[in-house]
DNA sequence: CCAAGATGGTCAAGCTGCTTGACTATATGG
DNA sequence: CCATATAGTCAAGCAGCTTGACCATCTTGG
């Protein structure tokens, strides 16, 4: 593969990447979730299942944990998240998400459907599930990383 | 598809994106070209064929021309760039490569193609070819978008 | 041909989200 | 029981973007 097959396909996926992102957040926004950025709706991901503590989601968002705290001290601010004592660190704090984060993780999931149902019209389901296959054998535990 | 599929596969193509991305740039400093950022690379791709404006590159790269501006200025510091005056309109400046420009984006190629040949070997380069296709179909004009 | 508005570019100031550094409270291991 | 590591926060600083203002040059309608 010649290098600039190489750069084109890395174009392909930002570019790809970068309409996701954006829809995702436009239909987020637009079912009345206002001031979330797509920084939020990655540590809802981390946060979805069982919760989790800054630190784990510094690690999980690659940025330091101090703002991972600014991050969860907005989320609490605007209410999708709140902080519980962790249940065996007294020093730790387990943030979790509120009802109206729940609300706000179904809204994305929502979006994400809709931003992804033109690809299953243009390739068809079945090749749409074999992109997915070999983007997560590609890198199944690429960073998440808000910025670049 | 179901939503939690959806999500899925939009966390499969952003975790791909981040570690090309990521790896492109590490490759490009491994080449010895330093305080390079992915705006930067992103920036090349515009300006590599034949130049563009300020206006263009904002353009291209979703920002305001101010921040191009900025961009563009840093650039011409480093010596990756120059400013020459626009053959038919005196209002604009044509942004050219110079000769370390062009070099740093051939080594951004080869970061390119260093990132992808793992790819290579774990789907085939058929496989590689038709995942490129697939993502040119579905966003042939994403956002370039150096932050989220 | 000219006046009026549109467009290309830059300067300046401000804001946001990240970083580094310092600190307290709690856990853990010898 | 003490030494060190870890979780979290506060504070200050910085980088990269934004908005607002401005000048130079172009384009257009009368």
């Amino acid at each position: 593969m010649q290098n600039s097959e190489a750069i084109a396909l890395s174009a392909a996926v930002l570019a790809v990447a970068g309409e996701l992102t954006q829809r995702i957040n436009e239909g987020v926004v637009a079912r009345g979730f206002e001031g979330v950025r797509p920084a939020h709706g990655f540590a809802f991901v981390r946060l979805a299942p069982d919760g989790a503590t800054v630190t784990d989601l510094a690690a999980h968002l690659g940025v330091t944990k101090q703002a991972a705290s600014q991050l969860v001290e907005e989320l609490v601010r605007r209410g999708y998240v709140e902080r519980r004592p962790h249940p065996v660190d007294a020093r730790a704090r387990l943030i979790v998400l509120t009802e109206l984060g729940w609300a706000c993780t179904r809204a994305a999931e929502e979006a994400a459907a809709d931003a992804v149902r033109p690809w299953v019209e243009l390739l068809g389901e079945g090749e749409v599930r074999v992109l997915c296959d070999r983007l997560l054998r590609i890198a199944p535990y690429g960073p998440i990383r808000p910025t670049w």
